[in-house]
DNA sequence: CAGTATCCTCGAGGATACTG
DNA sequence: CAGTATCCTCGAGGATACTG
């Protein structure tokens, strides 16, 4: 986990990944939506692209025109945003304005996190689940 | 989403978050395992029990010694966590020593994050889910 | 629009030493 | 052990101006 935060940044990277899952995925929209200023949002992207969580491309050469779209690797911090959006949303009396929807795309419903256990082939309530160091044959 | 990170501020807190997951809910334990300065979890514990997200317990008086139990609030994070932690463990080509499993406690298990969709009353896979902005401004 | 180049400030966090 | 107090450095990011 440490790596995978690491590997993320910080929560400008978060929260530009957002807009990207959104569709907001040229520089001025990003910048627009973020409120992070364009050098931040400029070194976030490199990092980003760097790290093969989004890529750059190109949709007009004259004028120059990107797109910056989440690769599969990015697609799958959707769950990162999912998990904090939901905890938000629950925890904090904030306004939704910038709250994303996921949906399931063959019915339209919102969709949520659970966890899930594939012993029980169920889906389990967050008390029923405990977390604890992995233990490796490597040991301490 | 931008709230909840202000709110759990920075990496530091998660680790130190997760940390509490273990059982590690000493001072000198989480300086130990998350290898943060005294001064950075002395801040982040401050910070952590200010936002209702740890609490902290006297269990001994001479000598002093607490424990940093996560709240609901802080325990319900742990979707976080584990988002961050399976996709660490997908994408990045890391050890695992410090991974945090997540288990069914009635079974033992280890559980998985599934986004579930509760109108069709299955697990949806990621491809099948779609992010959008939730206020309705036409999607462009 | 889509960035890069500079400058400058300010605060986070490392090191170290101290207290209860 | 469980922290707090200081000092100091260094780099992130705001402001502003520039290029293609």
């Amino acid at each position: 986990m440490a790596q995978a935060l690491a590997e993320i940044g910080d929560a400008w990277s978060l929260l530009i990944l957002r807009e990207t899952f959104y569709g907001r995925q040229r520089f001025s929209d990003i910048v627009e939506h973020t409120g992070a200023q364009k050098t931040v949002v400029s070194a976030r992207l490199k990092q980003l692209v760097n790290a093969g969580i989004l890529v750059r491309e190109t949709y007009s050469e004259f004028p120059t025109r990107h797109n910056y779209v989440p690769t599969q690797k990015g697609a799958e911090l959707g769950a990162v945003v999912m998990a904090l959006t939901a905890w938000g949303t629950k925890w904090l009396d904030n306004d939704h304005q910038d709250d994303i929807a996921f949906t399931h795309h063959e019915c339209g419903h919102d969709v949520a996190l659970a966890a899930y256990c594939p012993n029980c082939d169920t889906t389990v309530q967050a008390d029923q689940v405990r977390g604890g160091p992995r233990r490796t044959t490597t040991g301490r």
